[in-house]
DNA sequence: ATTCATATTATGTAGCTACTTATTTTGTCA
DNA sequence: TGACAAAATAAGTAGCTACATAATATGAAT
């Protein structure tokens, strides 16, 4: 709501949602168009544009140009986590970050790994394991892969003191990032650097970036027993 | 790019993106003010103000008034999952959908669970456990409590046929969830109903939802072991 | 009845103006 | 120098118009 009493984009989001809430809109029902709720809520069709996208961008309703909106008959549940540069992360939990860098060498990328940047054929790149700490205690393992052919410069970084994740994160931008969440059981070297029992269930984070459409890393980080990521909470959402 | 060869927001946003992917805006530095990049790519300010109001909502830039727009100093990455319907999940993955319902009482919530569905005391509710399967076998067993307050026509459904998850999802929609993934060992008794050796790692889904303040259900969704969640490919992202 | 072109419709996008609001900067006064 | 008020600034919001675009509906011709 505005000063002068008019509906802000904000205030017809939550109208809008909140009478889908109340079942008045039951799933896969259709919404009046955009002009007629302008016209019953008193405020311009811009107003509501705006309101409606950010339902649709919310994945609450659909929108189809001449299909007018409607309520997704399938909602689903979308859950948008944020993963810092994880020395933030161990400091946000009240931890004091440490570093160990464990193994660096060039080596050929195994089919596998190939694959997953989205590269033709196997290359040389750099792979790096390390391990994070929190308050001296093993946070995080990661065991990552580079393309010395979209980021060279890391070859000459000194990566016993500065990690690799906090290198390319301020100096390798990406344009797109793909995420894989998984579970899976220590084996035993995992289970030695991570201070934790063989067989521990292990919370694993894949993670791959790309610049345009070459590829800049890949890494796999298997994280200490205990540890989990929660939904952001966001600003504004959880209108009514 | 519109037809008549002006920029369109998403154009004005590639742009800025491809700048800072390029490092000519590094992290930390401050753009040029709305209304200079209008003037200088030829649009409305307008346009702007959305490729910078997606910028902003990507994570990439941080925005404030007086202050101007600058390239957010600790990129995060930002993964958005999309969580269906555990049936459709299920089908998505070109599986045969199965359901079975393991158990149904009402019982006083522990004081874990009042505190996750952040009611003052504890409660009498609906709990039920159930397995979902993929082709006959164990997909995901989930642990749920069912606020009767809430949603007392829980009571009514013959949670033997339909899965509490489908029926909730349609009718009782939610204007807050909190999630949470983490790795778990897996039990004697989830062992035994996922078809897997005890201490196998388990990805476990905890999920809450509220309408406004009244808590509507809590799940605890372990999947049986293999399972793996992927961000969502973005429509648009994936500038320059 | 089927096909295909055409009209209609509802959302999407761009631009303009005017005003609001949060925040920083500046400048004055004690 | 320090505190506080006033001015300046840059983003945020709302409304308007005009036109683009995608999808559907209609209707004519075969």
């Amino acid at each position: 709501m505005t000063a002068d009493g008019r509906l802000s984009w904000r205030a017809v989001r939550d109208r809008i949602h909140a009478r889908i809430l109340s079942g008045h809109y039951a799933p896969g029902d259709r919404l009046p168009r955009d002009a007629d709720i302008a016209d019953t809520l008193g405020c311009a069709r811009s107003t509501v544009q705006r309101a409606m996208q950010d339902l649709s961008d919310s994945g609450i309703v659909e929108r189809r140009r001449k299909g007018g909106t409607r309520v997704r008959p399938d909602p689903v549940t979308r859950a948008t986590f944020e993963i810092p540069v994880t020395r933030r992360e161990v400091e946000a939990k009240g931890g004091r970050y440490g570093y160990q860098l464990i193994r660096r060498a060039l080596e050929e990328t195994p089919r596998t790994i190939a694959a997953t940047l989205e590269i033709g054929a196997p290359e040389r790149m750099l792979r790096v394991e390390a391990l994070h700490l929190s308050d001296g205690r093993p946070f995080m393992l990661e065991d990552r892969w580079i393309s010395t052919a979209t980021a060279p410069e890391i070859l000459d970084v000194d990566l016993s003191v500065e990690s690799a994740n906090e290198w390319l994160v301020v100096n390798r931008p990406y344009s797109r990032c793909d995420v894989r969440f998984s579970a899976e059981a220590a084996g035993e070297r995992e289970a030695e650097l991570l201070g934790c029992a063989p067989g521990s269930a292990l919370f694993v984070i894949d993670r791959t970036t790309w610049i345009g459409t070459r590829p800049i890393t890949t890494v796999k980080a298997a994280t200490a027993p205990g540890y989990e990521l929660l939904t952001r909470t966001p600003g504004d959402q959880g209108a009514m």
